[in-house]
RNA sequence: GCGAGGGUAGCCAAGCGGUCAACGGCGGCGGACUCAAGAUCCGCUCGUGUAGACGUUCGUGGGUUCGAUCCCCUCCCCUCGCACCA
């Protein structure tokens, strides 16, 4: 009977699809029994690889194994096409993008003959989701998911659409939605916000939040908005650059819009202000859901000499002309802060030099030549002026000197965490930046002598090659701040069994930071915001409650969408007495029955990633729209996975197809190696060679199970060395099902596999059952499972049995063959194994080990040696010695207080020495031990353990093998015999 | 920077206070079987060693302890997340 996984595979297949194996259905087990796994639905604007084969093979692993333990088990699916990443892949595709049409035919081996069908965003989807060699859909079936198919769907379904509008309309009413404005990246050719894929350049450039600190020429009341990163040095400003050569404009700038970074910071000041800035700057400005009108157009050189006062200190200050002024940064007019700024330390130096030369500007050489830096903070390791002696320390020697960055880093750094602010900050004084930087900067922007606009540090450009800048737009958002709302949150976490334990914290974490969440977007797939339907809602706010919508799915269908209103899904999950409506929708009262059987979601199966969001959100739309019984019980987190050693990337075409995976080495052995090579939490790496070789496993593993099969049953008449290894099938089971509860698939498949092959192949060795070698003499002849006596063919049966059942969630396939081979009935359709108490049995696991230790010394002596003895002799240690770690064992590891009472033996005392040395080691002996393992120790008759092991013994080294007592007047040529102690015999080789 | 996780022999990786020179796998070496290869089986794989031992190891430097890979602190390095990509 050869291992062929790809025959065997399909015909389970088959059979589970025939007879609707995994399709759950509420039956007469109560909702305690009832266990519901999700995991996230896969999002198809790619094929499936063999990273996602394991993110599903975890949870139907789980849920495998809670169908042994007797429970009914739901585990679906669903298909996610929300947002934009499928309708960007088909733009991209049409487009005819190269990268695009390489990554879908080398990664995903898409044909060409199929790229046309994918020129929808359903069609690319569909795709995806079931009609590629690459598809979700084949890859989950042909690894034998245990999937209920009947309650798969879309995101972008007709029905779940008023799900999720339920669901959104809800939490308006409750106030957890609000409107404002919000930073995005837009693209101003198109005219539209652009998502990072939309990026050609800048795609890891994120855009900053500049404060402006409003300088004013008061003669003129016009303001110089200075854009910062640093507001606190609002106090060391000398003087301010603008570009001599760009080109700048006044304007009258609306500065009352409402801000919506979350501060109260909407400052009600006046309408408009006339503003100096650049000219770039007003686009950006504009976009930024401010009115700016134009007044008057000129060059920088105009603005040089103007003198401005600091709105916070009300110094006056002079405009300074520079070159490296940059305009399309920000508001195009900078402050100079020489005391902490490197950059600008190097610019009064050099300003100063060429004094001069300004008078061409009209400027004084001798005003500049008295600029003075100004110090705002005090830090340690630092002179009056950190700037300055930041510049020294790096040799920094021009404003080109690329030294200078690194100084400029360096002391940012140090400023920022350690830096304290002078006297003069008042209320600030004294704290460090790190503290109140946003508290200053609210506190001023109150006063309306602050004001702020986000830029990017670099280029940014779409890919229609349009400049992107930073808009602000009318959005909603989730108000994941809401004090109430994160605090149901804070509980759902905390009744939460998160796994692993440590990501816990991550959690309580994310809900300490989050603040609103804007949950809609101009375009993509997906459900309309209910009150406005330019607008979808984006991918991870339509993704919160769903798994509900699985309880539900698939008895739909007779419901038509439009009656699936508000009334019909109050009633549905909050019962009849939930709407006004008397006579409550009869169709939601049923379906309420079956939400009612599975809710809540027992364990999640999701990523690492997803903890800082996605998961985070789950908790929190569940734990406001249900109570909290119905709250989610657990979560347990995946790493993810390499190829290889490096990151899997479709776009190069680093990736392991499922469906190619498991044409080479079966399904099962795909699900064991993902399942086995790590925890489900750590990082996993699909190296081909080690696939091989569990496949090799595997495959052996058939064949032995298949000779054990084959053979005749045996009879239970059990020998020591059986009870050993039924002893050692007990624990097993319990660490299997113990690892099992926790989700640790590799723990669990570990010892249910590798773990247990050790001791099966230590016991076939110990009984013989291999043909080995060629001391197989006559005297001790080497036999098959056939020639072994009845009870070691009951153990292996037994053995095998057993170890079926628990591997049969890893590996469904060979586990359900060979049981029901074996036992008339797959592995799955019996009870997952519990340890048989008769069979547990410590002492002769203790037993086994004194002849694996006895086993190990003589092979270490005879590899010093290089000898090759005839004869063996063990000596088992006189009475005495017992007696003496009796007393040990008796009054504790304390050498003093062992000798004490061992002297007061007059027999012992004459030994002397030989006492003293036993003791130490007898001490330590117990010390290393723990109370149950010295209990088993304690009853062992260790003469009779070397007698029965004689015969073994003899044949691994081909010698006679002669049991001695130290105190029996032994056969000891070299006076060995004295060496014995107890648990460990004295060894004589000749 | 903030939050989380991690650094163990050639590689992957377990161990998280004593039975640890450190499970297991891969790779390598030697042997058995075989015409041969593969598979399978046995042994070795830090150093020294003609008796089961000893010496030096688990990122760095300290500390706690009779005893630390495991606990505490310092530092160095790596990975992930930090919000509009899902």
């Amino acid at each position: 009977m050869r291992y062929t996984p790809q025959e065997l595979e399909a015909e389970w297949r088959e059979r589970w699809a025939e007879s609707g194996q995994y399709e759950a259905d509420p039956d007469r087990r109560g909702g305690d029994d009832a266990t519901f796994v999700t995991v996230p639905y896969p999002y198809p604007s790619g094929g499936m690889h063999i990273g996602h084969a394991r993110t599903y093979t975890v949870p139907d692993v789980y849920a495998r194994y809670r169908r042994q333990q007797g429970d009914n088990v739901l585990f679906p699916i669903g298909w996610h096409v929300t947002g934009t990443p499928i309708v960007g892949a088909v733009e991209r595709l049409k487009n005819g993008e190269e990268e695009q049409i390489h990554s879908l035919e080398n990664a995903f081996g898409v044909p060409e003959s199929d790229l046309t069908a994918l020129e929808t965003p359903m069609g690319y989807a569909r795709y995806f989701i079931e009609e590629a060699d690459c598809s979700y859909k084949t890859g989950m079936r042909r690894l034998g998911l245990s999937i209920d198919w009947r309650r798969e769907f879309t995101t972008n379904d007709e029905r779940y659409s008023k799900f999720i509008t339920w669901q959104y309309e809800t939490l308006k009413e409750r106030g957890l939605l609000e409107n404002g404005l919000h930073p995005v990246n837009y693209c101003t050719n198109e005219e539209q916000p652009v998502t990072t894929h939309d990026l050609l350049e800048g795609e890891d450039t994120e855009f900053q939040e500049y404060t402006l600190i409003k300088f004013e020429d008061k003669d003129e009341g016009v303001v110089y908005p200075m854009a910062t990163l640093r507001p606190e040095t609002v106090r060391g400003v000398t003087n301010a650059y603008v570009d001599p050569n760009a080109t700048y404009v006044r304007a009258t700038v609306d500065v009352s819009e409402q801000r919506s970074d979350g501060s109260d910071s909407a400052a009600a000041s006046s309408g408009g202000e006339e503003w100096i800035v650049s000219v770039e700057a007003t686009e950006k400005l504009d976009l930024q859901a401010r009115n700016v009108d134009v007044e008057e157009t000129f060059e920088g050189i105009e603005l040089v000499g103007e003198r401005v006062t600091n709105p916070v200190t009300d110094e006056e200050i002079i405009v300074v002309p520079a070159g490296f002024v940059d305009t399309d940064n920000a508001t195009g007019v900078v402050m100079s802060v020489p005391a902490h700024s490197p950059d600008d330390w190097i610019a009064l130096e050099e300003a100063k030099a060429r004094a001069n030369d300004l008078t061409e500007y009209g400027l004084d050489p001798d005003e500049i030549r008295a600029i003075e830096p100004r110090a705002i903070l005090t830090i340690e390791g630092y002179g009056e002026f950190p700037a300055k002696d930041a510049v020294e320390d790096h040799g920094v020697e021009s404003s080109s000197d690329p030294a200078l960055e690194e100084a400029t880093q360096e002391l940012y750094n140090s400023e920022f965490h350690r830096g304290e602010l002078i006297e003069e900050y008042g209320e600030f004084a004294g704290e460090s930046i790190e503290d109140v930087r946003d508290e200053l900067e609210s506190h001023f922007q109150r006063q309306g002598v602050f004001d702020a606009m986000y830029d990017f540090s670099e280029a940014v450009v779409c890919r229609c090659g349009g400049d992107v800048e930073v808009a602000e737009q009318e959005t909603w958002f989730l108000r994941y701040n809401d004090a109430e709302w994160s605090e149901k949150a804070l509980r759902a976490i905390e009744n939460l069994d998160a796994i692993p334990e440590t990501t816990r914290e991550q959690y309580t974490h994310t809900v300490d930071w989050l603040e609103e969440w804007p949950c809609i977007r101009n375009y993509g797939l997906g459900t309309r915001l209910p009150w406005d339907d330019e607008f979808v809602i984006e991918p991870l706010s339509d993704s919160t409650i769903y798994m509900a919508y699985y309880t539900i799915a698939h008895r739909l269908e007779d419901v038509p969408p439009e009656e699936m209103d508000r009334d019909f899904f109050e009633t549905l999950f909050y019962g009849e007495g939930a709407v006004a409506d008397p006579d409550p929708d009869e169709r939601a009262l049923e379906l309420r029955e079956e939400w009612d059987y599975w809710y809540p979601v027992d364990y999640r199966c999701s990523a690492n990633d997803l903890i800082s969001n996605h998961l985070t959100f789950f908790l929190y739309h569940h734990a406001e729209l249900f109570d909290e019984e119905r709250w989610p019980r657990g979560i347990t987190s995946m790493g993810m996975g390499l190829l290889e050693g490096e990151k899997m990337s479709s776009s190069k075409g680093h990736v392991v197809l499922p469906d190619e995976a498991i044409e080479t080495y079966g399904a099962d052995t795909v699900r064991f190696f993902l399942l086995n090579s790590s925890e489900p939490w750590q990082d996993f790496d699909w190296r081909a060679g080690e696939v091989g070789s569990t496949r090799d496993q595997l495959e052996r593993f058939w064949n032995r199970a298949v000779d054990v099969i084959e053979e005749p049953e045996g009879e239970r008449d059990l020998e020591t060395i059986d009870r050993w290894l039924l002893a050692r099938l007990q624990r097993t089971v319990r660490t299997v099902t113990d690892a099992m509860e926790r989700f640790e698939t590799r723990t669990a498949s570990q010892h249910a596999f590798y773990r247990f092959e050790e001791h099966l192949k230590w016991y076939r060795r110990r009984v013989n059952l291999d043909q080995q070698g060629t001391d197989a003499s006559p005297e001790y002849p080497a036999r098959g499972v056939s020639a072994q006596r009845p009870g070691v063919r009951w153990t292996l049966r037994t053995v095998l049995e057993t170890r079926l059942r628990l591997l049969a969630p890893f590996v469904p396939f060979m586990a359900n063959e060979l049981h029901e081979r074996l036992t008339g009935k797959p592995a799955e359709d019996v009870p997952w194994p519990e340890p048989v108490p008769e069979f547990e049995n410590p002492t002769v696991v203790e037993r086994e080990r004194l002849v694996k230790d006895v086993l190990e010394d003589v092979r270490d002596i005879i590899a010093v040696t290089d000898t090759d003895p005839e004869t063996i002799r063990l000596y088992v240690a006189a009475d005495w010695k017992r007696t003496v770690l009796d007393t040990v064992l008796d009054v504790g590891p304390n050498r003093g207080r062992v000798m004490g009472d061992v002297m007061q033996d007059e027999a012992l005392r004459e030994k002397g020495d030989a006492v003293n040395a036993l003791v130490g080691d007898l001490v330590a002996l117990v010390r290393e031990r723990d109370d149950s393992t010295l209990a088993s120790l304690s009853e062992i008759d260790e003469r009779a353990v070397y007698e029965d092991a004689s015969a073994f013994l003899a044949r691994e080294f081909d010698a006679d093998i002669d049991v001695y007592d130290e105190d029996g007047d032994p056969v000891d040529p070299d006076g060995k015999a004295s060496q014995a102690q107890p648990f460990r015999p004295a060894i004589h080789l000749e």
